[in-house]
DNA sequence: GTCGCAATATGTCGGAGTAAATCAGGAGAT
DNA sequence: ATCTCCTGATTTACTCCGACATATTGCGAC
């Protein structure tokens, strides 16, 4: 196999630190402040990024444990802690004497964040981001209704926040991005079920990644302020069907924006 | 290369995710491993379903690796393994000099279908299994109303297979809590959306687990059946709104049977 | 054709050495 | 004298290594 050396690995370990998190926004206290990966978590997403793009293929066995381990210049313990993580992933499966072959695409957790980074580390899949949207159009509407009936005054005031940053900075801004994210965030949260909230880390992360996508195209085709605000004050009213009626449209037009841009970076 | 041993791959895996030891012998250790499960895996099961059950609670700090590894009776890399499992699916975080410390609920993968049966582990906790049946609620009806636009006759052959399964074995039995599941399973896929199908594994082993749990009162409150076949007709006849109607009582029953049965087991 | 043996690759083990982060102690500034 | 900041030392996870155990497969013998 033509691999590349290790030091693109090894690279990509203090890379990724600057990369992720710039130096301007510090994340908050309790966020992984990790600053550089280790090395079975850089094989890991060697690894992962390679099997979301194709380069593996499902039902491909891969090299033997030694054979891949030596080709990667990484010792054996680290490339079972890599391939554990992936196994964990459900993105690999390993047996004695069978290898260590790539699981079929139904067994990918692609709701893990992780996975879902991954899977947009490459070039994204244009029906997979429709699918992603759908879910959202679904789910989203749902949690602003449910969210609509259990708010609390803490949650509308973060909201408010959130919506106040997101004016202050716009979507072309990381802070901008990041508070569009609290924004959703705090709407999942606000419905009181831990199961969504759950979600909205897997949610969050798509929507991170579509709208960096987004922003590949330098335009910005609509304001998303308006949306937002009417999202708000239909939860903060305690209005059900107005929100998720709201959302719903919000949804849509990122959508809309979105396969827009896709469209035109495609072809 | 080989792809005619990739049936063997998933034939092996699907065994594997299901339960592997039938004999209820030896609760206690939990760590009881059989053929077609490493001892990593043991371990990652051992201490996730401690983690899930609150022994270890978020922010703690478990004992260092030599110590922890030696306690329980396994190597370092066995135990190292276990860990990256565990952190591959957000449960603990590792750091040098600052240990392993279990992280917030928030970033652990609920959704992940093995943390889900870790969850199931033990007592289940009724708060969590509300808020499973309301996402439940959220995405099956909405599921079943794609469904019922989008479906292929094979997509209704399956649906029908699994309901006459279902009828052949009540849910009483393994094979028909499979069925149930194919059912359900084949509702999901029938959207023709891939994150939906991802969301099915995990919203199966909800279900899974529940209607096991649902059958420790040894009592059937109601034949599911009629539901079931009520969906099916609907999806069948492409009727979108009946679909997703149906699937709504279905989903309100299955939570109140559940729920009647938690508190009874409850208190 | 069935049974059993052997080859092979994953799984498990324990120890040595490296890198990193935290805590403590001391030097300097206020 | 108290506080802040820097520096080092210690503790801990991380990585590597080489050997052995175990399970699965496939081939050969009966």
């Amino acid at each position: 196999m033509h691999q590349e050396d290790l030091q693109d690995v090894t690279e990509a370990v203090t890379e990724t630190q600057s990369e992720r998190q710039p130096k301007g926004s510090d994340e908050r206290k309790t966020m992984t402040r990790g600053p550089g990966r280790r090395l079975h978590g850089a094989l890991a997403h060697k690894l992962g990024t390679a099997i979301l793009s194709g380069q593996y293929a499902p039902g491909d066995v891969l090299p033997g444990e030694v054979a891949f381990a030596e080709e990667l210049k990484v010792s054996r313990s680290a490339y079972r802690e890599a391939i554990q993580v992936l196994a964990a992933k459900g993105l690999v499966a390993s047996r004695p004497k069978a290898g260590t072959r790539v699981l079929p695409r139904e067994r990918w957790n692609l709701l893990d964040p992780e996975v879902l980074a991954w899977a947009f580390a490459g070039e994204p899949d244009v029906a997979f981001v429709r699918d992603l949207f759908e879910l959202r159009s679904i789910i989203e509407p749902a949690a602003a209704r449910l969210a609509a009936h259990r708010r609390t005054k803490d949650d509308v005031r973060v909201m408010r926040e959130a919506l106040a940053a997101m004016r202050r900075h716009t979507l072309t801004t990381d802070a901008g991005r990041a508070a569009d994210r609290d924004f959703h965030d705090a709407i999942l949260r606000a419905t009181g079920n831990h199961a969504m909230v759950v979600l909205s880390a897997s949610i969050g992360a798509a929507v991170h990644w579509t709208t960096q996508f987004k922003q590949r195209t330098r335009e910005l085709p609509r304001n998303p302020i308006p949306d937002h605000a009417r999202v708000l004050e239909a939860i903060a009213s305690g209005d059900a069907d107005a929100a998720a009626e709201a959302m719903g449209v919000l949804v849509d037009l990122a959508l809309e924006d979105t396969r827009s841009s896709m469209e035109r970076s495609g072809d």
